[in-house]
DNA sequence: CATCAAAACGGATGCTGCCTCCGTACACAC
DNA sequence: GTGTGTACGGAGGCAGCATCCGTTTTGATG
């Protein structure tokens, strides 16, 4: 019985070479052209007819969920070195900016992203990822509540929807500065003035 | 002579029928599928052809912007009731409000705004409009700093954004639980503190 | 009322992108 | 080398966009 080893019997040579070229082209063409871009570009120019990549990715939000893993990554390591940090206000504001970022790496992203945010079917493969940053928000804002940084009406959600707009605005184009503008005054919404006269 | 009447020589009949055909047609359109729908559906529930379509609107935008016009009418309406309140700060937060409602009257509107509002391209009908709320927006926050409402570091641009913001996401289909915390945070942002102990 | 020219109509058309389905070819096991 | 099941990939159907041009409508004119 192989049942032990892998589970049903083999791991096929070619797929993972597909799938890889696949990402690696969609991870390019949602850089170049945001997640709008055309999947049947993707395939070809991956070397694949579209056939394949629908097998592999049956919707565009699947394909979207894959290239963005490797990024999730990238933002669970910056969050092991915000845990390290001990200011909890400066953590809080090293992770929205974190979060920010990786909004907005494709052009178009926070849209599917606050659409699997709010959806309740659980295929969707984007709304895993989004409840985890929900309550990992919610964490760094409570630690911050405790040092008494941020005011108390304050939530996890609130801070997650503003970063996921901020990442919005900053794939519609607007300038940089208009968009430290906004953070500013976000920031001034959540922190907890000094209560002292 | 008869270039005082009329500039030019004629307004044709069905022309002003199909204008309004459309306009009419394309407002429900755009309501119940936002403003991606089908400009082909339009036309034709409209009773009239694709080329008819474009050549009284040649792009989505000039066909939104003009179907925008209504509403914007309705917006200036309601700028004159807001000019009549005492309280600089209770006029610039009815007045977001009323952008943040302006802005959401389709789903999907808030992204070809924002294109707009960043654009340089005097040919986008939507450029207009935009640069007309950003003012009278600064003229709100000037009027609430005056009376030292406001921060003396927020600017109208700002809260344009901002407004924009809460739109795009209400049209993501947040519950309105959520939202209202959202305005609250960005009210908290804007707010003078009382600078009194 | 008849006629005319300009203006507007509208649908056929070409194009791009989405997604599916199925005959074929390949990879691995034996 | 042979077989079997899995994966491939492209053809094809569909929907929407935008254009172009032969035909119709409209208002002006005598």
């Amino acid at each position: 019985m192989s049942a032990g080893e892998q589970r049903g019997r083999k791991p096929r040579a070619d797929v993972q070479r597909n799938r890889a070229a696949l990402l690696e082209t969609a991870q390019r063409h949602f850089l170049q052209h945001g997640v709008g871009t055309s999947l049947e570009a993707v395939a070809k120019e991956a070397g694949v007819g579209p056939g394949t990549l629908y097998r592999h990715f049956p919707t565009r939000e699947a394909l979207l969920a894959a290239v963005l893993q490797t990024r999730s990554e990238e933002l669970v390591a910056r969050q092991a070195d915000i845990d390290q940090l001990d200011d909890p206000a400066e953590a809080l504001e090293q992770w929205l900016r974190a979060m920010e970022e990786y909004f907005s790496a494709f052009s178009g992203l926070p849209d599917p992203l606050m659409a699997a945010a709010r959806a309740q079917e659980p295929d969707n493969p984007l709304t895993i990822p989004c409840d985890i940053l929900i309550s990992a928000t919610d964490q760094y804002v409570r630690a911050a509540q405790l040092a008494g940084r941020v005011r108390a009406s304050v939530r996890g959600n609130d801070l997650f929807l503003a970063a996921c707009s901020v990442a919005w605005i900053k794939g519609t184009g607007t300038e940089e500065e208009s968009l430290d503008r906004l953070r500013m005054l976000i920031a001034s919404g959540y922190r907890q003035q000094d209560t002292r006269a």
